[in-house]
DNA sequence: GTAGATTTACGAATCAAATCGTATAACCAT
DNA sequence: ATGGTTATACGATTTGATTCGTAAATCTAC
């Protein structure tokens, strides 16, 4: 993930639709933006034309309606996010962090022996 | 944790901080900040005056120099700012937030034990 | 090809966060 | 009680995010 510019709450909303459909014109983006928010549509261009300039996507300009592309995937965004809060809102204690997940959030049995099967796996090691 | 202010980065950072010693005076803070930012006193003093009037602290007045006390816990924070990440980030699975930070992240053959621990009682329920 | 719709580009206004300078009050040591 | 230091209060400025209006370009349908 791009460090130089991290993505402020909207531009993540935005990133997260376009993980979803892989990329997307400004006027798909807005519409399931405008689900949730009362917004103008040319707040929504806006919000990409900065976005392209601070690289979090890239955009395929060669017809006149752009076609918008998230320049990482979900995937580092997550790592990101969760590095830095494990570093400042949990201590640098990640086993903390799982904990307090475990404990507060609802998980399907299914889920937990996945996890149980991950602890095996790097306890293998 | 208080919904109404969600407080901002620099205002996280001093919660962090008042967390670890309880309560602190501005300049025991400031102190601390400058560690990792350039920054000016009055800056710090600022910040603090406006995260008592968000009620992100309470402060005691009655001498010269005002001792803040934060007006929730960092686990109240923590509970927030996770539950937030799961839904925005994880599409609102536990598990998946969770084998990411096994999986990317340092943790000790005890941690692993305590998370066990865990499962097993959540298992029994 | 012309009208209406859609899209991009651009700039301006608004709003909040962050930074700092200056003034004033309280404290401390002598 | 006076000078130097430290604290708070307050306002101004800066910076960045967000929002939207308007104009120009392109497309579509007839």
């Amino acid at each position: 993930m791009s460090k130089q510019h991290k993505p402020t709450e909207s531009e993540l909303e935005i990133l997260s639709i376009l993980w979803e459909k892989e990329h997307a014109t400004v006027r798909e983006v807005h519409v399931i933006v405008q689900k949730t928010k009362e917004v103008g549509y040319t707040t929504t261009l806006k919000l990409m034309q900065i976005m392209h300039e601070k690289g979090l996507v890239s955009r395929d300009a060669s017809s006149k309606t752009h076609i918008y592309t998230p320049s990482f995937g979900k995937q580092a965004a997550q790592e990101q996010y969760l590095g830095k809060m494990i570093k400042t809102l949990f201590s640098g204690s990640t086993s903390a962090l799982v904990l307090q997940a475990l404990g507060h959030h609802q998980t399907t049995g299914e889920e937990l022996e996945a996890i149980k099967d991950l602890i095996a796996s790097l306890e293998n090691k």
